[in-house]
DNA sequence: CCAATATCGTTTCGATCGAAACGAAAGTCA
DNA sequence: TGACTTTCGTTTCGATCGAAACGATATTGG
């Protein structure tokens, strides 16, 4: 019956997932009333925003969602006519998804909301603070890289 | 078609999602495998590690855990025998939440093992980082307290 | 005192989840 | 070539989710 000192709003895991679900479900907010979006939806949307002709598989690396999400979004998104699917001539068993125009009109008008969004929050901080954010960010998951039971971080872009 | 600028990878509410998922599975592949617990369960059983006879609203607010989550993470301790569920004798509506003997055990032999874990984490960061983390996470919250359209903040404990 | 309202925890309901199984298509190698 | 393996995207299945409705209890206000 040993009394414990352990402190779950101090715990580090327990801090990132209070602070990731407020910021998420705030943005998510805007999406959902705007345009019917879910979460991984708009994940799917902001991943082609940046390239074109993106097979399922990139998608689910890169946006961190699993393969039946990836799959069940772009299935919703195609129904609601923001983005395309054509199966790859040169590899049958490939999916290239692309934005419409529509997708493209949705993006132009979410983007600058998202990045405001971003701006808000990240004015809380100083220049520093901000690069501090990252880097701190950057080498929590360098740790975890080294851990064989973490799983492994989808690649992300390295700008 | 105006092409954008926006990479998902480097927004910040992806960024805190991808890292919090990453550190919440690590974590809980420790809890579900040796016992079983979800991650609302932990939940529970953390704050628990802190407060006898809890109400479930209590839960629901200490560990930002939605009414219906709570009380379903509390009918399954309770049938795992790690938590007692007692009418409250003054408000029948009220019920109060306990550890068990076998819920302390399974504490004390797991809160150091999370622990351990965030220690390997910060270990990656300077005690600088460290305080700098914890600082700008807490503006972020003060930040998103401002916003109307923004989820309220579970009253955190102060220390 | 009693009606109206508020609060507490549970349950319902339709939606979403991910692990695993799946069929289809490519790749491998003897 | 042809069996075997791998890869791709979808689907199945049982579990979990949260908004809303709910019954039960307590509180409020006239």
């Amino acid at each position: 019956m040993k009394r414990n000192n352990f402190i779950l709003s101090q715990f580090l895991p327990y801090r990132l997932a209070v602070l990731s679900e407020r910021v998420s479900k705030r943005l998510s907010q805007e999406y959902l009333e705007q345009f019917g979006l879910s979460i991984p939806e708009w994940r799917v949307m902001a991943h082609l925003s940046r390239s074109e002709k993106v097979s399922v598989r990139d998608i689910h690396i890169n946006a961190n969602l699993e393969k039946p999400r990836v799959s069940r979004a772009v299935a919703k998104l195609e129904k609601s006519g923001l983005v395309e699917k054509i199966t790859s001539e040169d590899d049958h068993r490939l999916v290239e998804v692309s934005l419409t125009s529509a997708g493209w009109e949705m993006l132009n008008s979410f983007l600058p909301q998202a990045l405001e969004l971003e701006d808000r929050l990240l004015a809380a901080l100083s220049d520093e603070e901000v690069d501090q954010l990252i880097q701190i960010i950057e080498r929590l998951h360098t740790e975890l890289d080294k851990d064989p039971k973490a799983a492994p971080r989808s690649r992300l872009d390295k700008s």
